[in-house]
DNA sequence: GTAACGTTTAACCATTTAGTTAACTATATA
DNA sequence: TATATAGTTAACTAAATGGTTAAACGTTAC
């Protein structure tokens, strides 16, 4: 879970989760919104996908992109149980 | 909210916040909990409060520190909202 | 006043990070 | 087969990160 903070702490990978929210893109449809080059977008996404937050699947000569909505919200969901009330966080 | 994860982005601090979820504790109570020196929990908890997931009080020659709990459940339940499903995001 | 304590600041260092350009791999197509 | 397209990998660089030790700053206590 460390992974997942850590992937989230860059702004250019928390906005591309943005993107794939509204839908699976390939990896140049994700590269066209941003101003930094293709490798720099494909180092992102990664780390992203080193984090398990996004995965992909081959398309002829594309990469399709997809968020990993779960492993998302399971690991920002279990990081923010530890925090609240009426739990003595017992375990 | 960028510093928020960026603050999160390492182990230590996470750490720190779950220490501090149990009750305020001092600079040193909070540094005895690990094997690093004191001037790095001291940068540590000066990064926290700059993303305002901390703040402290002075106490006599000690600094006390508590956690900011309103801050970090309001950046990180602001963040999920937007991956929510029933949720145009229209915003 | 001075010595001890609690903590931060300063200066430094090694590693990691986030970007670049160039080269490579794989697919599609003329 | 050759060329264009999509994307990654490699090599490199500047800046940020996370740690160290030594010095400085306040407060407490003798």
């Amino acid at each position: 879970m460390g992974g997942v903070f850590k992937a989230l702490s860059d702004p250019t990978r928390r906005e591309i989760l943005k993107l794939l929210r509204d839908g699976d893109k390939t990896a140049g449809e994700i590269a066209e919104q941003f101003e930094m080059s293709k490798p720099a977008i494909s180092k992102h996404l990664d780390i992203l996908r080193g984090a398990e937050l996004v995965s992909w699947e081959k398309q002829g000569q594309y990469r399709m992109y997809s968020i990993n909505l779960t492993v998302l919200q399971g690991a920002l969901s279990e990081f923010m149980n530890v925090f609240e009330k009426e739990n003595g966080h017992e375990k």
